[in-house]
Formats: C-alpha cells, structure tokens, sequence
DNA sequence: TTATTATTCGGAGCAATGTTCCGCTTTGTC
DNA sequence: GACAAAGCGGAACATTGCTCCGAATAATAA
C-alpha cells in the first residue's frame, strides 16, 4: 500500500538480488540432490552442489520441510510455465502434449521420496497436493484443448483423468513411458 | 541332540551368565527409554540407562530393528506370563481378567511407536503382529473362561474380539479404561 | 584352588550430520 | 565515494551411529 514497488513475485518480495539468485540456484541444487540421494540428503551436500554456505540454506530454508516444499513448488510451477511455451515452440499442439507429459513424468519420479520427507506434516503435504492440482489441471486442459482442436487426438478425454491416468502409470514404473495416448 | 543341558530358552542358548543378564537388562532398559524418548532414542541413552557400555548394546542388537522386535517379544511374553500367574493370585478369576487388561491396556500404549520404527521392514512387523496374536489369544481366552465359569461375566464373548475391541478404544484414547465388560 | 582359555564388556575414538554464530562481503542508497 | 543494511560463508560446536581392541570376567581344565 506504499509508494514503493508494488510488483513483484509474492515468494520474493524486496529481496537483495544476490538473496534472490541464491534461493533460485539453491532451489535447483536441492531438486538435483534430491534425485540423486534422496530428500534425506546431507545438508553440505546442497550447499556444495548450489556452491553457497550452509547458513545460507538456513537462512533461506530453516527446516528440512521448508526446502522441500519449495522445492516441490518450484518443479510445479515450472511444468507448468513449460505448458504455454511448449504450445508455442514446438511443431504441433499434439507434439506440444507430448513433450508436456514427459515433463510431467520427470516430475512424477522425483514426488515420491516427497511423502515420505513430509510424514511428520501431513496437512502441508496435502495443502501441496491440491496446489498440484489446482496449478497444473488448467495447464494440461490447454495443452489438451490445443490438440483436440488441432485434431491430433480425439476429444473427449478430460484432463484430470489424463493426469491420474499417467500418475497410475508411473506407480512402480520408472522406464521410459513413450506415452502413446490410444 | 548332544548330552549337553536341553533345556533353556530358545532365544538364550548357551550364553555367559553375565552376557544374559545383560541383554535382560537391556530390554528392560531400552523398554524404559522407548516410552519416555520414542524408539528413535539414542543408543547412548539407552546404554546408559542399562548401565552398560555401547559395545554391549550393538552385540546383542545389531540394528536398531532388531533392539525394537527383541523389546516387543519381550512385553508380549511379560503380559503372556502374567495370565495364568493373575489367574492364581487374584481374588477371583473375574479380577484376574481386569487386571490383565489393565496389562494389556500399557502395552498397547506402547506399541504405537513401534510401527515407525519398523517401516522400512514390513515383513518383519507382520511376523510380529501374527506372533502377537497366537500367543496372547490363548491366554486371552482362558482367562475369559475362568471368568465365565466363575459366573462373573455372561458367556459367549469371544477372546479374539475383546482384544480387538480393547484394541480400538485404546486409539484416540490413553486415558485410564477401567473396562467393564457389558 | 589355580591356571588357562574363550567370551563378553566398556568406552574411547572416528566419521557423518545438524545447527548456530559472527566477522566479512555485497548490495542498495544518498 | 561513503555509509548502512542485508546477506554470505564456513568454522565451530553438539549429537549420534558405529567400530575396535585392551581389560575384565566367566567357564573350564588341571
């Protein structure tokens, strides 16, 4: 309600920029590490790979939680910005879909070890489920619409049974699903 | 098969004296450490509470599982023991079943924590489970018998229920059930 | 009983990890 | 450029798991 800049990202507000490029880099270093050796993973471990000291994980991320929330925020919103993008560059809406779901899948692989991380705060854990949903429903309903009308794929198909459906698929299996949608 | 003494526990075979008073102590002392600690207390402090060293700790109980399932067999056999034991001391065989469900009732108390602590091995907590219920249905059902010959309760109650059903008052509830059968 | 041998005990020591703290550096502002 | 505030780095400390081996103790033989 100030004169002063009324913009920017709720997550980052008046930060210094340096703040701002370390949680960024930290967030990217954690999601690496996280794949790697798991959620458990040695605090110095993220430090190292983001190339920051550890009281800077600290100060950004007090608790272990935190870190992975944020993480697991970070993965959501950036499959979903891929969607509209991805529409854009790549040669069909079907082919769009396609690469869209590999995305999906990528990030489906790295969700589970989440659970068992956040077993101590199941209300988060939830709280994050339906901003799963909520954020990247509409995304796949473009992407999806996009290709319906292109007439690359039948219409029909509704976008959150598409996503529960690969969600299932994903369930004890980690090849490369090259998602053939009938 | 050997002439040597046949006799003996299954589970202490041929051990030092001091080593078998040891591991009682042990268990006893890690029982202590668990309800006030959780299972995931530090072996030191349960080393400590025993009056014994680490060394002796992780001799008898390799990993921390195995410390966990010798310390569950363990209240099991106590509150199987004190069936037929409550059904000669107590005033009436009604009495002997209050107070073993009062036994039974601590022990319950206790076994929350252990599913945690065993998550990473299912199958050896279902062998538990199973050996949880062969063992204590028996003693279950002859103190119900007795008390039922002795007219104190109405017959047709079924062992495997009433433990079932003490089971589930025991979720949510830690305060102090002083069950009265019908 | 005493000597001998096999077990068991104790806990120092090492490695891994979580967490804090404070001097130094970088950034934003005038 | 000078200054203050914000942020950074990582040494340092605390906790814990686990190993290892000389000392102590129990069982056995003489």
């Amino acid at each position: 309600m100030s004169t002063e800049s009324p913009a920017g990202k709720a997550s980052t507000r008046n930060k210094r920029a340096d703040a701002v490029r370390n949680q960024q880099t930290l967030l990217a270093a954690a999601a690496e590490v996280f794949v790697t050796s798991g959620v458990d993973a040695p605090i110095r471990q993220i430090a190292a790979k983001a190339g920051v000291g550890m009281g800077t994980i600290y100060r950004h991320f007090p608790t272990r939680a935190d870190l992975v929330t944020a993480v697991y925020r970070h993965q959501i919103e950036a499959c979903a910005e891929a969607g509209p993008s991805l529409l854009a560059s790549a040669d069909s809406p079907f082919d769009a879909l396609r690469q869209w779901i590999d995305l999906f899948v990528d990030f489906l692989v790295t969700k589970h070890g989440l659970a068992d991380a956040l077993q101590s705060d199941s209300s988060r854990f939830a709280a994050l489920h339906t901003y799963f949903l909520d954020r990247l429903e509409p995304v796949c309903a473009q992407l999806l619409d996009a290709a319906v009308d292109a007439g690359g794929i039948r219409p029909g198909t509704q976008p959150y049974e598409l996503m529960r459906g690969i969600g299932n698929l994903c369930i004890g299996r980690d090849s490369d699903p090259r998602y053939d949608p009938r």
